[in-house]
RNA sequence: CGGGGUAUCGUAUAGUGGUAGUAUGCUUGCUUUGGGAGCAUGUGGUCUAGGUUCGAUUCCUAGUACCCCGACCA
């Protein structure tokens, strides 16, 4: 897309914001703040959070989740029934009321009605495994929402919802969702820095699982084995201080960004919501359920924090909002025309700065800030010299000249 | 939820019991063009409600919003 048309503007004194991803995206015109801990996603953020979005349903996807969307208000019954409709409980709810007083509850989670749900659709052995998910929005009234994007009170989330005949069935899906994480965190640019930790299991199993990016800005503290790639959550040190895996003691603390969690819930909610099926002798059974959350959101945020430098944003390549940021300085006009129709005929994701009448130093300064992976800069230089201009913006853009004819190539090969 | 702080153009910030300033943005004009270019020009602001006072953006009270520390956080 070109540039001038786009409506977001970037900022040249950074906002007061809280985090560096909420100073950077809004910055950047990414994101808008709405609240304490409600933002909107602008044209270039949506963008991004789309694609994390993407890879996630790729992902889940690939392990046979089947895609769905839950509404957001919530009848009460079911919550009722489980004994989580009490402030008690869950202290975060947002509730409210019809005109005609009936109670009802702004989603903060789904298990009461996605096992609901499925009291409609299954009942024989044969409807199962089944696993649904959804990206869907989570209200939470948060105490104190904090750090941008990291803890807000409204925020998409991709919550998968298994449920399977028996325990060994589900323990076996459980580990495909691991290796599943393992996959979207490291096509979000994150992997490295993101640990399978235990955390705990509530009262319906040993453990649960998160997945821990490792960095300052984050709320949790986890104890990690360098050896293993495993960390261990602060709230169940006492009664696991050693590596799970290896038994070494001597784990170092850090601070960490939770960006996933996964969590065996039994038979629960299967029981007290009355859900059953018919299994192969005639039985009645509950089936034995899990749920896998990740926040899109927050593994957007999670991502700058720990991939931005002093100019701006990075985004790793499966997540930019473009593929290629295009400059055209003085004297490149036509030529960056030319180009930027040839990238768009083949279909390259491309975002053409063309603005006329801003200075080169500003255009570079933007680029830099809204972070797209690849640059193309186009000038009477190049024009001169028959070459196109490319960087990588995590390369602090060291530049390099690649000869027009052969431009369209090596962008295929590169981008 | 406990404790603390802040509130001034779109953004970032000074300052004052008596006409509110700077930078940046935005308008217009001229000159510029490889790391946020220059000159000129115009635009735009004291959170809300009370109180004290001749006079409050400034002091006091309350409200609201925002921020920080802690607690909380499937």
């Amino acid at each position: 897309m070109k540039q001038s048309t786009l409506f977001t503007k970037t900022q040249k004194t950074p906002p007061k914001e809280d985090g560096i991803n909420a100073q950077l995206l809004v910055q950047a015109g990414f994101i808008h703040k709405e609240m304490a801990g409600v933002y909107s996603f602008l044209p270039l953020g949506l963008l991004v959070f789309n694609r994390i979005v993407g890879i996630i349903r790729e992902e889940m996807n690939a392990i046979g989740g089947q895609e769905l969307e839950l509404a957001s208000l919530q009848d009460a019954e079911p919550w009722k029934k489980t004994g989580r409709w009490s402030d008690k409980e869950i202290d975060i709810w947002f509730k409210t009321k019809l005109k005609n007083e009936t109670e009802v509850g702004l989603a903060n989670t789904h298990e009461e009605p996605m096992t609901n749900l499925l009291r409609h659709h299954i009942s024989s052995w044969r409807d199962l495994p089944l696993y649904i998910y959804q990206f869907q929005t989570k209200f939470r009234n948060e105490l104190r929402a904090r750090n941008g994007l990291l803890r807000t009170r409204e925020f998409v989330m991709k919550d998968l919802y298994s449920f399977s005949k028996n325990k060994e069935e589900h323990d076996q899906f459980y580990e495909k969702v691991k290796e599943a994480y393992h996959n979207i965190f490291s096509r979000l640019g994150i992997g490295d820095s993101t640990l399978l930790t235990f955390a705990s299991g509530g009262s319906f199993s040993e453990y649960s699982h998160e997945f821990q990016a490792i960095c300052e800005a984050g709320e949790d503290t986890i104890y990690v084995c360098d050896e293993c790639h495993i960390a261990v959550n602060k709230e169940i040190i006492e009664k696991q201080s050693t590596c799970p895996e290896c038994s070494k003691s001597n784990l170092n603390e850090k601070r960490a960004i939770e960006v996933g969690n996964i969590f065996p819930l039994g038979t629960r909610f299967a029981d007290t919501l009355g859900l059953t099926f018919t299994d192969e002798n005639g039985e009645a059974k509950a089936p034995v359920m899990g749920s896998y959350g990740i926040g899109p959101g927050r593994a957007m945020a999670t991502i700058i924090e720990l991939l931005h430098d002093k100019k701006g944003i990075v985004w790793p390549k499966e997540v930019a909002p473009f593929g290629i940021h295009l400059l055209s300085l003085m004297g490149g006009e036509s030529d960056a025309e030319n180009l930027y129709k040839e990238l768009l005929n083949k279909g390259i994701d491309i975002l053409y700065d063309d603005r006329s009448e801003t200075s080169a130093g500003e255009k570079l300064a933007d680029a830099d800030l809204i972070g797209i992976p690849l640059r193309i800069v186009v000038s009477a230089k190049t024009h001169n010299e028959d070459t196109i201009e490319v960087s990588m913006r995590a390369k602090e853009n060291e530049q390099e000249y690649i000869k027009r004819k052969d431009a369209l190539k090596f962008l295929q090969e590169n981008i």
